[in-house]
DNA sequence: CAAATATCAGCTCCACTGAAATAA
DNA sequence: CTTATTTCAGTGGAGCTGATATTT
């Protein structure tokens, strides 16, 4: 079996993993100590003007319950605010806070980091070239519709 | 924030969820309902002749205690059996049964498949560039060592 | 005695299902 | 009345830390 463990989508799941480790412990250094991964689902899915509870959950691919609990807490930690929508008085606007901002801005910049510490290692067109085949991949096998 | 959210770190992590999910649906549909993905930490970590718990927990990077239940789990299932390992008497050795042999060839076939899908959306060249593009990437900022 | 191997016990996090409250 | 949105309550899976034999 040791032979047969060369998988692409293994390796896939791998550095998936790597980097969502890494990740996680930059942004905290970065000083966000309370922000764990969850946080991502809401934090990288919210929409400018704000987004209901269930289109995150939406884009997430997760439950609303999970989103909303998830919610709670960043709302406790002063990354995001809720208002009522003004036009379904059943939903509410999800929004990034100043401080919301501030780690989007920080997180945004983490990335960007990796990508090039990636990029650096097989080369900058190896891998704008690799990107894109793994879009179009994702794409058809699961597209997100929005 | 919503054009900023093409990272390829996001992608890879997408590519992962979606073949994790895929392949774990259609190795329970194979005859393998009992299965579930935490698994593979096991299955697909064991060597020629048995592993030790803690063999397994290094190659699957999580504790020895994560794995131990695991294994319980499997042993249960009837798809792997624990030996005492003679050259140690604290250590046991852990290996496939038949039905995790079965297993085990099973599975690699559905990895197999999901591969070729992959490489029919972009090309089965391009797919081969990616992948081994990928393999040097995770060996550079995440290698196993053995 | 110190280190390694595995297990026992308890805990946290995260996501799930089902049910309820409120509004469209 | 039915449907949509959100929340409340309970559950289970998976991995973690700390403590405990047992053997080297």
């Amino acid at each position: 079996m040791e032979a047969r463990r060369g998988f692409g989508i293994r390796l896939f799941a791998r550095l998936a993993d790597h980097y969502r480790d890494k990740n996680t412990r930059a942004i905290q250094e970065a000083g966000f100590a309370d922000y764990v991964h969850a946080h991502t689902q809401v934090l990288f899915n919210l929409e400018v003007g704000g987004s209901r509870v269930t289109t995150i959950a939406e884009r997430a691919r997760v439950t609303a319950q999970a989103i909303g609990k998830q919610i709670r807490d960043l709302e406790a930690k002063g990354y995001v605010t809720r208002k009522r929508d003004p036009e379904d008085g059943r939903a509410q606007l999800i929004s990034l806070t100043e401080r919301g901002l501030e780690f989007f801005e920080v997180a945004c910049g983490i990335i960007e980091r990796h990508e090039l510490e990636m990029a650096e290692i097989i080369g900058p067109l190896e891998y704008a070239v690799l990107r894109e085949r793994v879009r179009v991949i994702v794409q058809e096998v699961d597209p997100l519709g929005f």
